[in-house]
DNA sequence: AAAATCAGCAACCGCAGTGAA
DNA sequence: TTTCACTGCGGTTGCTGATTT
């Protein structure tokens, strides 16, 4: 049995609010308030309404100090930057954005965000190398506190409380692994990326011995090893623990996929698609988008993308302390 | 000029979480 | 402990105006 409706769908009025509708309402909530009951509202105001539309309609339309029109460059890099932490919780992304609403924020990305990455991104390719990493670069990447501070200088703003966290993915022949400290010299670095989660490598950490049986470069083919490297830059010191290959957690990707964590099931379907097909569905009127397309882009600060164009296995990610989710 | 297509966005739908009874 | 009403959220739909053919 199907649940029971929670307004009386053949008397009520659908459709787009008039403003007389308008008028009632904001006029009744400014007076009154919503007394705590939505559903009980309509009658209240004469509104013809159910009450999850009356609800809706305060909340992104007609509550104060609500901010409509063109999203700045700033709301724009914050977006995409928590749109890659954590995926599409836009009542989150919005709370970091005061005066814009969670639909707002939805609809400027599904129709203009996401197009306007692609664009960059697609710019970007054409002029870069399209050679694998570059070892040397990389390790004057780490050692570039420039690159650091850059990073946190671009994600402060939005959020002060928050470190950046770089990650990197190492593919490593399954051999190499089990004397990693012996031949650690000849990890390669993939020109491919998988990229997790902050919530995902919490959990991937709290198991802390993890086996990887697939390699996200060539699908099924199980001969390789996914290495995750974290890096916690705090005070704008480097932590080049990557260098000494101390504290890096080999992942198998079933684990994440298959992680409980209620916070990141929607982006563990999105790292199972793109490990498995390089692709993320979007709307259903869209082609599919390629999130290796999408990705890279958020993070690297322009400066260091012109001078760094090889080294591309990086993603600054936001640690979401905010949501409880870190482990310290 | 008309029809077709596209883009933007407001609104709806259904599910999950929450808290009171 | 269970049930159920309600809220909040994210995905989706469909309307409308703009643009293209």
């Amino acid at each position: 049995m199907g649940r029971a409706p929670c307004c009386d769908k053949a008397n009520v009025k659908r459709g787009p609010w008039s403003p007389e509708e308008d008028a009632k309402l904001k006029t009744y909530i400014e007076q009154h308030g919503t007394g705590g009951n939505w559903i009980t509202l309509p009658q209240k105001v004469c509104l013809k309404r159910c009450g999850k539309s009356c609800r809706l309609r305060w909340l992104n339309y007609l509550r104060p100090n609500i901010k409509h029109g063109e999203f700045t460059e700033e709301e724009d890099n914050i977006i995409c930057s928590l749109y890659m932490s954590i995926g599409s919780r836009w009542s989150i992304i919005a709370a970091q954005l005061p005066g814009r609403t969670d639909n707002d924020i939805k609809n400027y990305w599904n129709t203009k965000l996401k197009k306007k990455l692609l664009l960059c991104n697609k710019q970007r390719k054409d002029h870069r190398p399209r050679s694998g990493y570059n070892h040397n670069k990389l390790e004057m990447m780490k050692e570039d506190k420039n690159f650091f501070a850059t990073h946190q200088a671009i994600n402060a703003y939005s959020w002060p409380l928050v470190q950046p966290v770089l990650f990197s993915t190492l593919i490593a022949p399954q051999n190499d692994l089990a004397e990693s400290s012996a031949n650690r010299n000849n990890f390669q670095y993939s020109s491919d990326q998988v990229y997790f989660s902050q919530d995902q490598l919490c959990q991937i950490s709290s198991t802390n011995q993890l086996t990887s049986s697939m390699n996200p470069l060539n699908g099924n083919t199980c001969n390789s090893s996914m290495i995750i490297s974290g890096y916690y830059p705090s005070n704008g010191v480097i932590n080049n623990s990557l260098q000494e290959y101390n504290n890096y957690i080999s992942v198998g990707l079933d684990d994440v996929v298959n992680s409980t964590s209620t916070h990141s099931q929607h982006v563990d379907k999105s790292v199972f698609e793109m490990v498995n097909s390089s692709t993320i569905s979007t709307t259903s009127q869209d082609q599919s988008t390629s999130w290796e397309e999408l990705s890279p882009l958020v993070s690297y600060p322009p400066s260091l993308f012109e001078t760094q164009q090889q080294i591309s296995p990086y993603y600054v990610f936001e640690e979401p302390t905010y949501l409880g989710l870190l482990k310290q």
